[in-house]
DNA sequence: CAGCCGTGGCC
DNA sequence: TGGCCAAGGCT
């Protein structure tokens, strides 16, 4: 009777083995994933990971083969001029990415050959790879025995051993826990077998616990808890912000501006506008516009929610007959071309809102 | 180190 | 409909 209340847990070899099994048995063919026993593209493995930073698969996948078509290696990809990347993540989000993408491309030729780094330490010091990239891209592209923690592992760990502090604090536990069943070879089908479990199995709601190899091993299951995991702290309310967003036409042409590097939209081609980091009262817009003119206001403003902030956004459109833009980094875009300007998403429902596209 | 940084889809 | 979520990194 002795050991009788305990759980007869695998332990964590047979855990990943188990893993592995399923995995080979039901792996996502995806585009940037090499088949069994082929070698995988160390530049395609990176991009992708980049692209899939807080970005689902379904979206990423139209960009990855767009990237992949223009752009076929890593020194293709340097050798590019930075605005034609940043226009061609447009729609993509977190603008910082692509900025970093092309940073990491022209270190990784002219530093390292045009061959990435193989260790995580040499690859997590590259611009846009952080501990879960780093690892990732390390275990994935060069089966380096490395344990990528993202969202997924997260979810998978903390269910399996029913870790109930908060995320952030959780996060050296879910790692060694992580680190336990690495298995000595394999290392990259490990990391993607974590992936696909969490995005087809372990999943955030309604959990196929049923379906899961690991399922004789997991304490929120035995719990009848599973969608109690992982335990996150309390989300800050999201402000609502006004502001506006000002398109001034010359002809067929609108006035587009280049953003500043850094912050919202850093680097991005987009219409003159008011701040939008911080709420500006409708009496102050046009101080923001960018020349005097008879600004008429659009009916309804754009909405639209970012991360951290909600934007309520007023439509100003002007006309003008002057010939050279009114500011620095400004040009006229023909309505017909606004298309490949790589305009980000909100800027694109301006456009729209404005009747050009 | 908590705040900043996009977007689209889901229920 | 609004909140939540998706293969995080940077400062």
């Amino acid at each position: 009777m002795l050991g009788a209340m305990i759980k007869p847990v695998r332990p964590p070899r047979k855990r990943a083995a188990a893993l592995l099994a399923w995995y080979d048995a039901n792996r996502r063919d995806l585009p940037w994933r090499a088949r069994p026993g082929e070698a995988p593209d160390p530049y395609a493995v990176w991009l992708s990971e980049i692209m899939l930073q807080q970005t689902t698969v379904a979206t990423v996948k139209g960009y990855f083969a767009r990237f992949l078509a223009r752009w076929p290696t890593v020194e293709a990809l340097a050798a590019a001029p930075p605005d034609e990347i940043l226009a061609a993540w447009a729609g993509l989000g977190y603008y910082a990415r692509a900025r970093n993408l092309h940073a990491c491309a022209v270190r990784v030729a002219q530093a390292h050959g045009g061959r990435f780094p193989q260790s995580e330490e040499e690859l997590r010091a590259l611009p846009g790879l952080g501990p879960y990239t780093a690892a990732a891209v390390a275990a994935i592209a060069f089966d380096a025995p490395c344990a990528a923690v993202d969202g997924n592992v997260e979810r998978v760990m903390t269910r399996l051993h029913a870790i109930a502090a908060p995320l952030r604090a959780a996060k050296p536990l879910i790692r060694a826990r992580t680190e336990e069943m690495l298995p000595p070879a394999r290392a990259g089908d490990y990391a993607q077998a974590l992936m696909d479990l969490g995005a087809t199995i372990c999943t955030p709601r309604a959990p196929a616990c049923g379906a899961c190899p690991l399922a004789p091993d997991c304490a929120a299951f035995a719990a009848g808890a599973a969608e109690a995991y992982p335990v996150k702290a309390k989300k800050a309310e999201k402000p609502k912000r006004r502001g506006a967003i000002f398109i001034l036409r010359r002809g067929d042409a609108a006035m587009v501006t280049r953003r500043p590097p850094k912050g919202l939209f850093g680097g991005m081609t987009a219409f003159p506008a008011t701040p939008f980091t911080r709420d500006v009262a409708p009496g102050d817009w046009l101080d923001f516009a960018p020349c005097a003119a008879d600004w008429r206001t659009l009916p309804e403003p754009v909405a639209h929610v970012f991360t951290h902030f909600a934007l309520q956004a007023t439509v100003f459109v002007a006309k003008t007959r002057k010939v050279s833009p009114p500011g620095v980094d400004c040009r006229w875009a023909a309505a017909g071309d606004l298309d490949k300007e790589g305009l980000p998403t909100l800027m694109r429902k301006a456009a729209a809102r404005a009747g050009l596209l």
